[in-house]
DNA sequence: TTATTTTTTAAACACTGTTCAATTACATTT
DNA sequence: AAATGTAATTGAACAGTGTTTAAAAAATAA
């Protein structure tokens, strides 16, 4: 009586199908430009017959978003190599920002569009857990840090947040094409000397 | 003969009734779910006519954003009243978040729409006028703080560029919806507690 | 008045996300 | 093997989108 499962490793497959579809559209055209019809076309189905495996276009693209935030927390996991927690905060400083200048449309998609944000609001129940776990990450390796005396007279939660602040801020006005501010022979890299100057202001912070 | 200045001032009369009510529109519903005919329907106008006084919809929504940097630059000269330079910085620093926290939907357009960008883009020749001006302004306030023995070691246009993604990468976190990381009763404050330890933190960059 | 230019319009084009009744495919029961 | 019931798939339709264009209307110039 294993038809049940068959079938329901059947419809996965199909799932799998239409985000894999999704996702080779996506990357080379942008979620804007990516519509339904195109996923259809890709995997030769209708376009309605998408709707019986995702509820909505938002579904889609937030399915894809939590495939980025394992490639994010994959790379982030090396940094458990290094003893010292400052070393590792910097580490993940690092591999945040490299990552949304390599991938700069699933850094776009994980955390400037509204799409997967759309879809956990009207999901109701549960909150933001893919940003929730990155973000728990920082803050134990923030912890560490000031257990060892860095960031003193700073409360964790609001200075967690604070460094988030700063790479993404970083990352987003360069995705969203707004250093065009800066001289045109440094934009490249910017965002790179950027973060090292925000490296040398975190070395300074300790008693 | 003053026939044509008449109808050139005719002309722009229509042009800024067309920016009021995409304006009034875009405040109430976003850039997305403001249409060409939405706001043809508002001036009484057929939708096609819009086409002679902008060449697409991302001109008229550039236009809008040159106002918002109207504002938030209105906003900004107060801080000439400031001798101190650190204090202006901070000033505006709390000027820019205040900004953006109280009108969020013209932030995110003046910051992270690509609309505005991609009809910069299209007209060629010019940059990004409206954001290099207000970028200068951040470095010229910064420099006076680097003559007064601020962030020694630290390059001008680098840090600028740190500082402005500091409090850019707080408010679109904010308005893009990824402060839900933090807990429910800390996100209002959030936004606001950060730029205060990030205050602390530029505090203590003198020598 | 006629001619010319400018402004305005309605219709069309090629799309979009989504819904739904009807059809097809398949598994189970008789 | 035939009939039944369920799940998957489809095509058409709905209500919208930005934009273009030929034709009409209005305003100006001759």
């Amino acid at each position: 009586m294993g038809v049940a499962e068959r079938k329901e490793r059947e419809k996965e497959v199909l799932r799998e199908q239409i985000l894999t579809a999704a996702k080779t559209l996506f990357l080379e055209k942008g979620v804007e430009k990516t519509s339904i019809r195109n996923i259809a076309d890709l995997i030769e189905y209708s376009p309605g017959s998408i709707y019986h495996y995702f509820k909505d276009k938002d579904e889609i693209f937030y399915a894809l978003h939590q495939g980025g935030f394992q490639q994010l927390m994959a790379k982030m996991l090396v940094i458990n190599d290094l003893p010292n927690p400052m070393d590792r905060l910097k580490a993940m400083g690092s591999i945040y920002v490299h990552f949304g200048l390599e991938n700069p449309d699933m850094y776009d998609l994980m955390f400037i569009k509204e799409a997967p944000l759309d879809h956990v609001a009207r999901t109701k129940a549960l909150q933001w857990n893919e940003g929730e776990a990155t973000f728990k990450f920082l803050r134990s390796t923030l912890r560490e840090c000031m257990e060892q005396g860095y960031f003193q007279g700073h409360e964790e939660e609001t200075l967690s947040f604070l460094i988030w602040s700063t790479v993404h801020g970083m990352v987003s006005l360069q995705i969203r094409r707004r250093c065009e501010v800066v001289l045109a022979d440094r934009q490249e890299r910017i965002v790179k000397d950027g973060l090292n100057e925000f490296f040398s202001i975190l070395d300074r912070q300790s008693s």
